[in-house]
DNA sequence: AGCACGCCGACT
DNA sequence: GTCGGCGTGCTC
């Protein structure tokens, strides 16, 4: 038997098939397997096995071992990892490295063995007196405490019971101990209480909407589906996230010389049937209309069914909350997977998922590749969230992964925001996805009042503040009520930029181009893009004036304003800064919770979900930041993140107020937030972006190029343009705009950055082949070329 | 990723 | 003469 094997190297020139021969070992297809390669040993996954190979019998080399004692990824992933493969031009160690917890690779984890001490059987229904001494107190105390708990761990006992007595028992073959495996579960404490809510009537008929499509897909399926049978979820669909039916191109371009041996071992070729099982629902429900809730019913609906279910948030500071509250249903049916967990937490939550132990997996981005079977059901809460689109190494997005994950397994899936994507309400509009819409909030309490403050007003009638009047106003009124207030700006740091009065300067990084950030608790000047750190500047570099200005206020310098203003008040911070330790995001949010403090400042990692009762003011600082930024979702961007930070004030009792403030108040965005109005907002932004031909009227492929040489990267960049150009000739029509240019930020780690941006409105698929035919051919030793499909940010 | 192989400069 | 620079190519 012959093996394909990928082994575990990130490189392009080894991303292809090698052939090892199985020699003795049980080796399955999904199995790990140490392997000899050139001179050294590495793990490769077994991609396939075959009984003949095309690659010199001579030459072949036998496996080493198999690392794992059951294969570690399921025939679904592999497909799956074929697609992304093919959408997103990656290579396929590092997809199939996203399939697994990364410690798991070169077992850095294992699973934990602990002893365990029992009374042997041949002893447990005997007198203890016949073979213990009447002398021997502590043995008998042993005894009677094991007979009565069965079988306990070593370390628990030696925490009350002697050592030494228990050693004898266990030399005398009377108490046995054995090794079993504990699992490592994460926050075990964080559980709530079960609470028997009683829906709304929305609430209701959004369960009913998505329950009732379920039924009438298992009556188009009777007879075909196979409920039940965990043990393999047998893809029976057609799936796609770019076009199938033809038999994946092994690598793509450049090994085409070797397809012989990469050839196609895998085939769409049977996946024609044409019936949709799979239903995708937009759950637009506005801040506080229970949406969690609606979502842990389906989940427990899907769950008697016998399937199982993904959960997904935006990020990890999301995760505890929602674990303890979907605890409080499923019990240890649960797992937890995100990046804060420990290596062997994060292992052992896989493994309760791939063993069937658990059926439900919350986590962030990657918790999409749980290796469940049997999927009934993915749902994406904050849709509309950029961490769901990865910005890094396997880039992807993790709505095509959910897409493709729910069509082959016949299941359904729930976007759930209350200011969906402009995509995502486009598609639903068109009747792709079924908009289902929650329009009060639970309790009826009512949406907070948004007052628009125009900032330009306030400097013309002479205050210069960062506050106007009227949050001043508020501030001063929540406080002596007693309530809470949240301060969003979304900037952190002290002050935005350092600029010399004198001669203009502007203090910037040394190995990027962008303005250092002062921060006062350091007293030093931080990038935020490569996080160096400089010494604060007393006077210019360039013409020594003392004279220097700093810019926009960020986190740092209101949080220090608001603890002047009132001193007697707690303040806390919430920023990238103060959330680098461990469980720092839980800690600061929990402390707000308990009324331990007063008013909390942050960037938009406040606006996320999080319930404070207690808060009745919002303040939104500088509303304008993210507006002006030359993206076409800026709009979008500032209208959710308005939306999102409002919907955080206010409570059934207490009325809550929002204080907006901005320079350009008669924009749209503002118009419409303020009335809460998302369907109007939509209807003027989907007419820009058609007029512009944006997504979702096309799909932006954007080529990153990057080096320390700027030369290198400039010549790069010429002749992948001058092969682009030549593509869009051939497909005049599908694509409608093409341009290289430095990006926005040109440096970034003393590495140089240009950009090639592609707007294509059909036939995208096949023009992204052929663009990444020229990317995979164009390789110039230290220059790197990323491919972006509808990147979120284009810095 | 590693590592060998190979072809040019400066040294015991 | 040789030691060693890293550019190129290969690993089933």
């Amino acid at each position: 038997m012959f093996l394909s094997v990928i082994v575990d190297i990130s490189n392009s020139n080894v991303d292809k098939i090698f052939e090892y021969s199985t020699g003795t070992h049980d080796v399955k297809k999904g199995h790990r397997v140490l392997v000899p390669f050139g001179n050294q040993t590495i793990e490769g996954y077994v991609v396939d096995i075959k009984n003949e190979t095309e690659f010199d019998k001579e030459k072949i080399k036998e496996i080493i071992s198999v690392i794992d004692d059951m294969p570690v990824i399921t025939e679904e992933l592999f497909l799956l990892s074929h697609e992304m493969r093919k959408k997103y031009n990656l290579r396929l160690v590092d997809v199939l490295r996203l399939f697994i917890p990364s410690q798991m690779r070169q077992g850095r984890v294992k699973e934990l063995k602990k002893q365990f001490v029992s009374i042997s059987e041949d002893f447990i229904n005997q007198d203890p007196t016949q073979f213990i001494k009447s002398s021997a107190v502590s043995q008998f105390e042993v005894f009677s405490h094991l007979k009565k708990e069965g079988s306990v761990s070593l370390t628990e006992m030696n925490k009350t019971f002697s050592a030494s007595a228990l050693r004898n028992l266990i030399s005398r073959g009377i108490v046995i101990s054995t090794d079993k495996t504990v699992k490592r579960t994460p926050y075990v404490h964080r559980v709530d209480e079960a609470k028997k809510l009683i829906l709304t009537e929305e609430q209701e008929e959004a369960l009913n909407k998505i329950i009732m499509q379920n039924a009438e897909c298992r009556m188009q399926n009777k007879g075909e589906e196979n409920v039940g049978d965990g043990a393999h979820a047998v893809p029976n669909e057609s799936c796609s996230m770019t076009d199938s039916g033809t038999a994946w191109a092994p690598s793509p371009a450049k090994s085409q010389k070797n397809s012989n041996n990469n050839s196609p071992h895998l085939s769409f070729a049977s996946f024609n049937s044409d019936h949709r099982a799979s239903t995708t629902f937009l759950l637009h429900g506005v801040t506080g209309s229970g949406k969690t809730e609606v979502y842990m019913r389906a989940i427990s609906h899907f769950l008697t069914l016998g399937k199982t279910a993904i959960m997904l948030v935006p990020e990890i500071s999301l995760t505890p909350q929602v674990l303890s509250n979907f605890r409080a249903i499923f019990s240890d049916k649960v797992a937890i997977l995100h990046s804060g967990l420990s290596a062997g937490e994060r292992f052992d939550e896989w493994c309760r998922l791939r063993d069937g132990d658990a059926l439900v997996a919350i986590g962030a981005r990657s918790a999409i590749f749980a290796p469940l079977k049997n999927l009934g059901l993915i749902i994406i809460d904050e849709e509309h969230d950029s961490s769901y689109i990865s910005e890094t190494n396997p880039r992807y997005s993790t709505l095509d992964v959910a897409n493709f994950r729910a069509k082959q397994n016949n299941c359904n899936l729930i976007l759930g925001s209350a200011t969906p994507s402009i995509e995502s309400y486009c598609k639903a509009k068109q009747g792709e996805f079924q908009l289902i819409k929650m329009t009060k909030r639970v309790n009826e309490r009512q949406m907070p009042s948004i007052n628009v403050v125009n900032m330009c007003k306030e400097i013309y009638e002479g205050n210069t503040d960062v506050f106007s009047r009227a949050l001043t106003y508020e501030l001063n009124e929540c406080m002596k009520q007693n309530n809470q207030a949240i301060v969003f700006i979304n900037r952190r740091g002290y002050s935005s930029y350092i600029m010399c009065r004198s001669c203009g300067f502007v203090a910037k990084c040394s190995a990027c181009d962008v303005s250092l950030v002062y921060h006062q608790e350091e007293n030093v000047l931080k990038c935020h893009y490569c996080d160096n750190r400089f010494t604060n500047l007393n006077k210019c570099t360039e013409c020594s004036s003392p004279h220097i200005k700093r810019g926009f206020s960020g986190t740092q310098q209101i949080a220090e304003k608001l603890q002047k203003m009132f001193p007697e008040k707690v303040v806390l911070r919430m920023d990238n800064d103060t959330t680098q330790s461990k469980d720092a995001h839980e800690k600061i949010l929990s402390q707000f919770k308990k009324r331990e403090a007063d008013i909390i400042v942050g960037t938009q990692m406040i606006a996320k979900g999080h319930d404070f009762p207690d808060v009745t003011l919002v303040g939104i600082v500088d509303a304008d930041m993210s507006l002006h930024l030359n993206d076409f979702r800026s709009f979008e961007r500032t209208y959710q993140l308005v939306t999102q930070v409002s919907g955080r004030a206010g409570r059934e009792e207490k009325v809550g107020r929002v204080i907006l403030q901005t320079y350009t108040p008669q924009h749209y965005v503002y118009k419409f937030a303020l009335k809460y109005d998302y369907e109007a907002f939509f209807e003027k932004e989907i007419n820009l972006r058609e007029i512009a031909k944006f997504p979702p009227f096309s799909t932006i492929m954007r080529l990153l190029i990057s080096s320390e040489n700027e030369t290198d990267a400039m010549e790069v960049l010429k002749e992948i343009f001058e092969k682009s150009k030549l593509i869009q000739r051939e497909h005049k029509f599908d694509i409608v705009y093409l341009a290289a240019m430095r990006s926005p930020v040109k440096r970034i780690q003393n590495k140089f950055r240009m950009q090639i941006l592609f707007r294509i409105v059909s036939n995208f698929d096949s023009i992204s082949l052929k663009i990444y035919d020229i990317i995979n051919e164009t390789k110039k030793k230290g220059v790197a070329v990323f491919s972006e499909i509808n990147p979120q940010n284009l810095s």
